[in-house]
RNA sequence: GGCCCCAUCGUCUAGAGGCCUAGGACACCGGCUUUUCACGCCGGCAACACGGGUUCGAAUCCCGUUGGGGUCACCA
């Protein structure tokens, strides 16, 4: 079968940037690598490239971890774990990058500019205006130290440039296919900054050497540059890793994913009530197929079915309508324990919410789990069931819905809670079954449809038309607060027609 | 703008020259179910960007056009 893939055991990293929660951009990247490790018996390794000091954001990589872990896709080496390639933050690892620096140094790989940015800008500006593509010009003779002396003193900026070499490369990429660059478009790039930071193609392309990496699953942002990082290797005398470059995943209108419309960082997903189940399975689908017509997998399904050769070529956009309608199939077929784990999950992520704040025990969020089934997201739960946990004056009374259930036909639905407060004030016991079977025997006696019943409560306790099954409501309201809320709304009569 | 990549329903995709009157899923529309909202079930609408080739035959191969994306940073 071609899905036994003879794939040999690759080394493959995830290395973001600590500038926030993980981007589901990113989490597809991270999917990717971490199957393709899985798959061939291999290690998957989190990095964090940290080279650039103004974008760090403090606490960042304690969230992509938190992320990840959430996501069930575990690392291998790198940090909180360790390995055998510590320590695994590039700021960390500052001597591998100076060494390999004074190494192209002395090997006329690489040489000193001072140049400012105003400079550059305005020899850019120059290269627009002849309508050709900029490339920094290669001194004749290169700096030497009593140069970059002369330079720090005069308080010019001082980097290191990367000689390019003069040849068109091709990178051999296993999703792209052959991409060959010419030389003409490639010029000599910066590789140490003037605060002594190695830049992201210096720093990545050391590490990827020092750790072993023999696969880079990245996006296709990184295509136009790895010429660079291919010069390299050759300079330091590296071996190439295999390239796969992904088509990228946009917006629905073909743009980047931007939070504007909706999350797109994996928590924000979380504290919407997805199922990270969900939201992988979703997201592999990405421009990714097994083929055929199958497209709902567990992670271990996943681990079987990929391979890189069934990767697409084209962006995708991605169709939140999609991930909500897989979001609810995760929860209709999990199971009653990892729905409960799922909604507790959830609780502590929604700290705030009504929901959480009251403190279910066990048995309770287990029977809201239980009667409502057809919730899409966890946080459904709350805006179905949250009033029942609020405080009775909190409650907000739809206009419409009370207009409609409440005063059409002269206030029958006033009349009818009326009635109904008497029937209530006698039930026994309290119970969502006893209360059920109440409302149902008093329908038919008063030759009623459950609707003109039900609703007027609803709009009652509920403040409009939306509720868990009326039983189960008011079992869990409790017997005093839902009289309370239908005297209220009975001495209130929020709307007047 | 230069260079690079891409192009099947609105969206994710199946499709590796005849199996395609192009399949599935989501969305949408209609119906059923129903104490509310949903869920669910059934049915329907809907695509090979365009133009040239190659071939007995093209969604599949080639070229061009158009459109989209990426990249040209002391960001990654």
């Amino acid at each position: 079968m071609s899905t036994m893939s003879t794939e040999q055991p690759v080394r493959v990293r995830f290395a973001p940037s600590p500038t926030g929660h993980l981007h589901v951009g990113s989490a597809r990247t991270a999917l990717f690598n971490w199957l393709i490790a899985r798959k061939s018996g291999g290690a998957f390794i989190l990095r964090i490239e940290d080279t650039d000091t103004a974008r760090n954001v403090a606490g960042a990589d304690r969230k992509i971890v938190e992320d990840l872990r959430w996501l069930g896709l575990h690392w291998d080496e790198g940090i909180e774990v360790g390995g055998p390639h510590a320590p695994y933050y590039q700021s960390q690892r500052m001597d591998l990058y100076e060494a390999a620096i004074a190494r192209l140094l002395e090997t006329g790989h690489a040489y000193y500019a001072f140049d400012t940015s105003d400079e550059l800008d305005a020899m850019r500006a120059v290269a627009q205006e002849r309508k050709c593509t900029f490339r920094y010009p290669r001194p004749e003779r290169f700096p030497d130290e009593a140069d970059v002396e002369r330079a720090r003193q005069q308080g010019l900026p001082v980097v290191v440039r990367f000689v390019m070499p003069e040849r068109d490369i091709t990178v051999n990429d296993e999703i792209m296919g052959d991409v060959t660059v010419a030389a003409t478009e490639l010029d000599d790039f910066i590789i140490r900054k003037a605060d002594g930071m190695p830049t992201y193609h210096l720093a990545n392309v050391v590490d990827d050497a020092h750790m072993g990496v023999t696969l880079v699953i990245r996006g296709q942002e990184f295509l136009a540059q790895t010429p660079r990082h291919i010069a390299l290797q050759a300079a330091l005398g590296y071996a190439t890793p295999r390239y796969a470059h992904m088509a990228l995943t946009m917006d629905m209108k073909g743009r980047k994913l931007s939070k504007r419309d909706g999350a797109v960082e994996v928590f924000a997903f979380r504290q919407e009530g997805y199922l990270p189940e969900a939201l992988l399975n979703f997201i592999a689908l990405l421009g990714w197929s097994p083929g055929g017509d199958r497209e709902r997998f567990t992670l271990d399904e996943m681990i079987g079915l990929f391979s890189l050769d069934r990767m697409n070529r084209m962006n995708s956009k991605f169709d939140r309508d999609k991930l909500l309608a897989f979001n609810t199939d995760a929860i209709r077929e999990a199971s009653p324990e990892r729905l409960l784990a799922a909604f507790d999950d959830w609780l502590s992520v929604n700290p705030d919410s009504p929901i959480a704040k009251a403190n279910l025990d066990t048995a309770t969020r287990r029977m809201l789990l239980a009667a409502n089934t057809s919730v899409r997201t966890l946080a459904d739960l709350e805006s179905r069931a949250g009033f029942i946990f609020a405080a009775d004056d909190a409650i907000a009374y739809d206009p419409a819905a009370v207009k409609k259930v409440l005063e059409k036909g002269d206030g029958a639905g006033y009349a009818m809670l009326e009635t109904l407060v008497a029937v209530f004030e006698g039930l026994e016991p309290w119970s969502e079954e006893a209360i059920d079977e109440t409302i149902r025997a008093f329908c038919e006696t008063q030759a009623v449809g459950m609707g003109k019943v039900a609703q007027p409560i609803r709009v009652a306790v509920s403040g409009g038309t939306v509720s868990p099954g009326i039983g189960q409501t008011l079992a869990l309201l409790g017997r005093e607060k839902t009289l309370r809320r239908i005297r209220r709304i009975l001495t209130e009569r929020p709307v007047q027609s």
